[in-house]
DNA sequence: CGTGTAAGGAATTCTGACACG
DNA sequence: CGTGTAAGGAATTCTGACACG
């Protein structure tokens, strides 16, 4: 319910460049090194998500630091390994006391 | 903070319109009516918020319950002045408790 | 590699008006 | 009153390419 707004793709990125600061050839090219993914209108233009805005605000961070594209795009891999990793861990200790009870 | 997201005006009408299901006719309309704020873009491009797709959705009700705009913009200045006095009652209060204490 | 830019075209939006009821 | 629609123009976005470094 919370994530509803945050999540929804309904920016169009003449306002996510204003929001970010960043060029649209920028924000065009972080999406072809496959760091954002906005989704499309039928016409094809591109709409973004208020997560999208905090994600490529963190890019731009990273970048300032000298951070390769790449990079970036490895570090965020590692860091959803962990979070399923963790999530795993969670799922299998809530299923091994569920068995306990039985 | 939690306010940041549902309040700016990030969205173009025709997302707008996919949203609510209205016309941009509707919703032109509305805005001509005093029931609807959006805000515009240098190029005169009108975009609203997520608060303004709720409100939309509350008008399209009314709407089919055969109200009347000018019916709902006078709803809607009622529940604002309510607000507003139910607002000045607790500050109100909080002052005199506030005396009290000294 | 990351970004700017000019180019041409397509999608999107805008306004004012006419129509219907 | 509320909404659809055709009309013409302007703002916005898109892609592929060249440039620089």
């Amino acid at each position: 319910m919370s994530r509803s707004y945050k999540d929804k793709k309904v920016i169009t990125i003449g306002v996510i460049s204003e929001l970010t600061g960043l060029s649209e050839r920028q924000i065009r090219y972080y999406e072809e090194r496959k760091l954002i993914f906005p989704e499309r209108s039928n016409g094809g233009t591109r709409k973004y998500s208020f997560d999208d805005v905090e994600r490529l605000m963190e890019i731009a961070n990273k970048m300032e630091e000298g951070m390769q594209t790449f990079e970036i795009r490895k570090q965020e891999k590692q860091k959803m390994k962990k979070e399923q990793l963790r999530d795993e861990m969670i799922r299998g200790q809530l299923n091994a006391a569920f068995k306990m009870r039985k």
